[in-house]
RNA sequence: GCGCCCGUAGCUCAGUCGGAUAGAGCGUCUGCCUUCUAAGCAGAGGGUCGGGGGUUCGAAUCCCUCCGGGCGCGCCA
């Protein structure tokens, strides 16, 4: 609601300023400091006043004369030496909120842009850890703030089931182990495969350590992997098969969904990246180095073709800023497959995978899987996007960009500028945590405000154990409060506020921040905290609960039956119900927080907003008891206002995937 | 060496296009449960926005420089 008046006040000041002054200035707008100077202004005055070379006041006079009428806005007012401060129409405001808060997303047009947004890809040789939490928490709120905005979206999590990390297991199985393809597909039955895997993943890391000539084994392991051969294979195929179905359902107990798991073995066996080299090799893009340390290899010049402006001098190392694509042996890289891959996204590709049904998600949604040959028929049609983001950690922005610059390279420029790498930085452990963990601490890393986890030594914090031990702490403060609750419905709202907690510990850090984990901080329901936001929803829900019992009869009506017009105005009038009023103002700022939250690719703008909605609603929860109000109209005004943030909040909290409980 | 990110209250972090008096949580201290649930509320205390220079009517925000920290830069992924 409040976005909308936004962009009206903005378009309407830039009209009039390109029509009476004929400048064109994009004009920025803010929220003043206090309420007292209105709701929205614009500093654009100043701006203005440079180019005119005349006082801001005396301009901001001049428009403010001139501009007539906005809807939804009541009065202008020049101060603070030139701004235009706009005083809302709160009655008007109040009803539009009313009216609109908690809608559902829009339905996206058929013809909508279509967004890819890839998350999750972990590696299935391992338990998913707290690293992978964030990255799926942050893809999957990025997903639903898409779809809140109207727009298509298909959600993809690759899968590399032939990669060094699932043939490293496979090591682990066939040499360590000794198991036979019966044996691993007997063990991957097993509850907890993944976490099994964990551990062999690690052992076999000192399995290298002890020998270095074992590290031929993961070689010869890998290329019978990529080429489909024998009980390897098999065993390859069965490990990371069984351990995405782990993963799946880890994401599920957090509400987390997918469309389409692509994976990399039919990358290999549709020849994707045959079909990608000869567009590169045609186009240019890369070329075959014949001399140098990269003789025999083809490479990409990274320079050019990130379109920088300066070729390399000749004094600069041919060799420097390239990019080998191809190694000398003829086996492409993970870029490559990367570029292959990205360029199917977009459809440009020219080649697609087959489909079939792998997952059905708790909500009935089907999760489809590439293959080779055959595929099942009733698969949506996937790829061809017009956007593209890939939640990927910022250790990984180098290749990210050489995916781009390859993509690029190509001549698809506006699909490059459309490749967006979704960057965040890690979860590492605070030295405390790693040392809880069982981890022996080295002096340096002792002194470090972090440690990193590393799957590959076994130190992390598994997703599964983290959120048993929130399950469990929540259900202890459930069990104080609810003692005759019945056990399935204790159990669901430990569950809900487990997750609140996680989510919301996960997403209320902005992407570039480095999250130190510390169980004492992730398990605290109290506070900036999603339980706290949750908590809010449910004493609003409480009022509504008790209402009904006292009056069973009682119907909120939306529609504005009650109160009076003027009854609303007079209790959202200046400065008396102005606690009301910035109620009101902030739960119709949902969607200005979207708009930014997209724009800035920041869900955490949302668990901000969630959080300041749910302190406001706590203070007037203290300050207003509503069921004990006599006068029946203002009674009424403070339901209807109660009604309205409580949806709200809720929409917040869906937007970040946290559920609201019926009682807490 | 080159590239990216970060440095804001004791701690952990917000601060979106440069805008009016720099905010929140935790922790500390003081109050508030006979009330629509205290997973809460109110109050107190806490700041050289890493240092220095510059641009600007205006800088935590932009530029330069220095200091401190993290990450990346492989015929690994």
């Amino acid at each position: 609601m409040y976005h909308v008046i936004e962009s009206r006040f903005r378009q309407t000041l830039r009209e009039l300023i390109r029509r009476r002054y004929k400048a064109d200035i994009t004009v920025a707008t803010e929220r003043p400091p206090r309420l007292e100077m209105g709701e929205l202004a614009s500093p654009v005055c100043f701006e203005l006043a440079k180019r005119l070379k005349r006082a801001p006041p005396q301009i901001a006079q001049e428009i403010a004369g001139a501009i007539g009428k906005i809807e939804g806005i009541a009065r202008l007012e020049v101060a603070g030496g030139g701004y235009l401060n706009a005083f809302l129409e709160r009655p008007a405001f109040f009803s539009a909120v009313l009216a609109r808060a908690g809608k559902e997303a829009v339905a996206p047009a058929p013809d909508a842009s279509k967004n890819i947004v890839e998350h999750t890809n972990i590696n299935p040789n391992k338990a998913a850890h707290i690293g992978h939490l964030r990255n799926a928490a942050l893809g999957d709120s990025f997903v639903r703030l898409l779809r809140h905005t109207g727009r298509r979206v298909e959600v993809q999590n690759y899968i590399d089931n032939t990669g060094v990390q699932v043939a490293d297991v496979v090591v682990g199985f066939v040499h360590m182990e000794r198991k036979t393809a019966a044996d691993v597909r007997a063990l991957a039955a097993q509850a907890r495969f993944d976490y099994s895997c964990w551990d062999l993943y690690a052992r076999v890391t000192q399995f290298y350590g002890e020998d270095p000539a074992r590290e031929g084994l993961r070689g010869e392991t890998l290329k019978d992997i990529e080429e489909g051969r024998g009980a390897t294979a098999e065993i390859a195929e069965v490990v990371s098969t069984a351990i995405v179905r782990c993963h799946l359902r880890t994401m599920e107990r957090l509400g987390v969904e997918y469309d389409l798991l692509p994976r990399e073995s039919e990358i290999l066996r549709l020849k994707f990246w045959d079909a990608a080299f000869e567009q590169l090799k045609q186009r240019g893009a890369i070329r075959l180095a014949t001399s140098g340390k990269n003789a025999g290899c083809w490479v990409m010049e990274m320079s050019s073709a990130a379109g920088a402006q300066d070729p390399p001098g000749p004094d600069q190392d041919p060799d420097e800023d390239v990019k080998i694509i191809v190694r000398s042996n003829g086996t492409v890289t993970y870029v490559g497959k990367d570029i292959a891959y990205q360029l199917w996204k977009f459809g440009l590709l020219g080649r697609d995978f087959r489909y079939r049904r792998f997952h059905t998600h708790a909500s009935g949604h089907t999760v489809w899987v590439s293959c080779a040959d055959g595929g099942e028929s009733g698969a949506p049609a996937f790829g061809k996007a017009d956007q593209v983001y890939n939640v990927i950690d910022s250790r990984q922005s180098y290749l990210q960009n050489v995916v781009v610059a390859g993509v690029r390279a190509l001549g698809f420029t506006a699909q490059a500028d459309r490749s967006m790498h979704f960057s965040y930085e890690v979860v590492a452990l605070t030295p405390r945590c790693a040392a809880e963990m069982g981890y022996e601490l080295s002096a340096e890393d002792a002194q470090r405000s972090f440690v990193e986890v590393s799957g590959r030594k076994g130190l992390g914090v598994k997703a599964d154990d983290l959120l048993d031990r929130l399950e469990a702490a929540a259900r202890g403060e459930v069990d104080q409060r609810h003692q005759q609750a019945p056990e399935a419905e204790r159990e669901a709202i430990a569950h809900a506020i487990a997750i609140g907690a996680l989510r919301f510990f996960l997403l209320k850090y902005t992407r570039s921040t480095v999250i130190a984990f510390d169980f004492k901080d992730a398990l605290s329901f109290e506070g900036e905290t999603g339980p706290y936001c949750q908590y809010a929803v449910v004493r609003a829900r409480n009022i509504f609960r008790k209402l009904h019992e006292q009056q069973p009869e009682f119907v909120l009506d939306t529609r504005g039956v009650l109160p009076r017009q003027e009854k609303i105005a007079q209790l959202l009038a200046s400065p008396a119900g102005n606690d009301f009023w910035e109620l009101a103002l902030l739960a119709g700022s949902l969607g200005t927080h979207v708009d930014a939250a997209v724009g800035a690719q920041e869900p955490a703008f949302i668990a901000k907003y969630a959080f300041q909605l749910a302190q406001a609603f706590n203070n007037f929860y203290h300050k207003h008891h509503i069921l004990s109000e006599e006068d029946a109209e203002r009674k009424t005004f403070l339901l209807l206002l109660t009604s309205a943030i409580e949806r709200q909040l809720v929409r917040a909290l869906q937007l970040l995937g946290i559920e609201a409980p019926e009682k807490m």
